[in-house]
DNA sequence: GATGAATGAGCTTTCATTCAT
DNA sequence: CATGAATGAAAGCTCATTCAT
């Protein structure tokens, strides 16, 4: 099999990078989790910092492939965020230490973390799409889609990841209609919701 | 005047970690950016992760002040929930750099970032309760209060570090309207939103 | 009364010195134990070495007047030899500190240490004249008086330091009459102890 | 060769400790004299003190081999003592070195100090032996087998490290018979040595 | 392709000493 | 006389990266 070096350093890293953080992760314990000599790391990546990219790059693809390959493409926006909501809570699921590595290594002015929010905005821009695309059929109503977008990314990736350090053994889609709801028909009850 | 020092190192502290990480912070940029010896903090602080926790906690006391003694104590729950977004986005516009500091440094298993979490449960739980309180009063409807309350804070919190990134100038609070009526009546316009 | 301060800082430092070793005493620790502020300390000394060496130059002074002084000056030298062994002893159990300070501080080449040693040899020269006495009296017999003295003086002061270390309660100075003995007599029985 | 490095650390480290103290030497120091990176001694050793323990180790082994295996094992306890003396100052002589340290940094409460000590009382408890063996066969007379062994230690280490710092050019073994003849028949010459 | 010994810049922390009060 | 906040040089230790094998 072709990189099977190469997927044990991928694994020890994604594995290492979520438990440590990028900084204070080592490339001695990435080593010795994918059980190669520290040398083979650096033949098969060139630095630390790109093979945490590489690895970033990698795992926000996967978050855009495993959600919005399953979007309907002829349901309504309400159906395709209720799948979102789903989708990302199972993906957050089955990859939790990735999940941790987007909420605690995107946020800087270093290139690893630019590059990072580069691709979050990708993927954030696809569920401002869904939202426009609510506006323009009158299913959904806002201001603004930007701001939507972004706090529904938010809301559940905070959800997720307190659930994670919460360490329990609920499964996290449990969470998806509740959220789901939430998104699109808020909190308040129909008969209400007066504005200021 | 007493604390002179002190402040200048609290302050320099919370530009440094906010800009660098806690792990890419050094106690020189610190030191130097709050005109002190570097043997000045040590006199003040035990260890560079105890100026942290200090720094952490008096931020959040600060983040819980400045939002929760704001709330109008008679109003609704929708109206109390309409004061909490725009008094965090408004703190957040004012202390972005604690902003940064709470979504970059709250999530792994050091003690820190444990402390950290017990201080966000805390200020969460604030706004769960205001959830509970609004459903008992029959203003709202949620099965899940405490993912409601983690999504509207994670909701709040990714949108302005985001909007921090971007380096608009617009002022955060001006998103307010929209992400209040967003987390109060959802996405969704009043004649729909279908159950599955 | 004068000196209180001074006082309370001697006995500070021979408890510090002694626990930590010279360079791993601390001031501040000295500073606390004595109950004075740390400028204090420099107000009666100007520096840790010459804290450190007043106190040696103090304690070895005290242990050649606690040992020298009980010489019976008319004795033999056999008598005067079994004084020292018992006195030193006597010393060492009332001054373990500084028995430890002895051992542990005298070698090496800084200044102090030389200093230590000084006094050190002055000591043992006391010593070395008693052996000597013995020998124009006809009472000793020896080809190296200062191997001889310094030999008793370690034995003794190794035995002490040992005996220190292994906390039992038993006195230092039931081991004299069998330590004398050794240093008069030797091991042998008296019927041989051949010559090679 | 393999371990040019750990062994150039080796006899570096025994240097550095040796005319500094544990306390005062410094990594930097060893690695300079040892024409290696410090970074390097870390790679070969965990710690200072782990580096300073496997040096003592090493040379308490070494000290009990270099003077135990020279015991003829047929000849009688009183020579076995005179073969102890001459072997104990021939390795003073070629590892002076080590006699400094043993005496410097074997007094204390740290691990490091605890576990040296270790190594000190096997290598006296087998003088201890001899001087029982002698005893049993009647060679030999002492109330305290245990005090004869610390002063025999004592006796010769002291003298030892006394001539190191004297900078002479006589050679230790030269004071073996003296210091034999102490131990063995003791000071008083023959025809006196009366009890008090 | 793969290894792991070696490196050295850079980090946190300590602590004797000073000095304004 | 006495204080204690402030200092900065110095030390132990870490770790990404390199390179000879």
């Amino acid at each position: 099999m072709r990189q099977a070096k190469s997927h044990a350093i991928f694994n020890a890293a994604i594995d290492v990078f979520s438990e440590r953080g990028f900084e204070k992760a080592t490339m001695d314990e990435i080593a010795a989790k994918a059980k190669v000599a520290k040398g083979t790391i650096y033949y098969h990546f060139n630095s630390k910092e790109e093979l945490f990219v590489f690895l970033v790059d990698e795992g926000t693809k996967l978050l855009g492939e495993s959600v919005l390959s399953k979007l309907p493409q002829t349901a309504t926006a309400t159906e395709q965020l209720r799948v979102i909501v789903r989708e990302q809570l199972e993906f957050f699921q089955n990859y939790s230490d990735f999940c941790i590595i987007i909420l605690r290594e995107a946020w800087g002015e270093d290139t690893r973390q630019r590059e990072f929010r580069r691709m979050l905005v990708h993927y954030v821009r696809a569920i401002q799409g869904i939202v426009e695309n609510g506006i323009a059929c009158g299913e959904f109503a806002t201001s603004d889609p930007e701001t939507a977008a972004w706090s529904i990314f938010g809301g559940i990736s905070i959800r997720a990841i307190h659930h994670i350090f919460t360490r329990s053994t609920i499964n996290l889609v449990e969470f998806a209609p509740a959220l789901a709801e939430q998104i699109i028909t808020g909190l308040a009850t129909s008969h209400q919701a007066g504005e200021p």
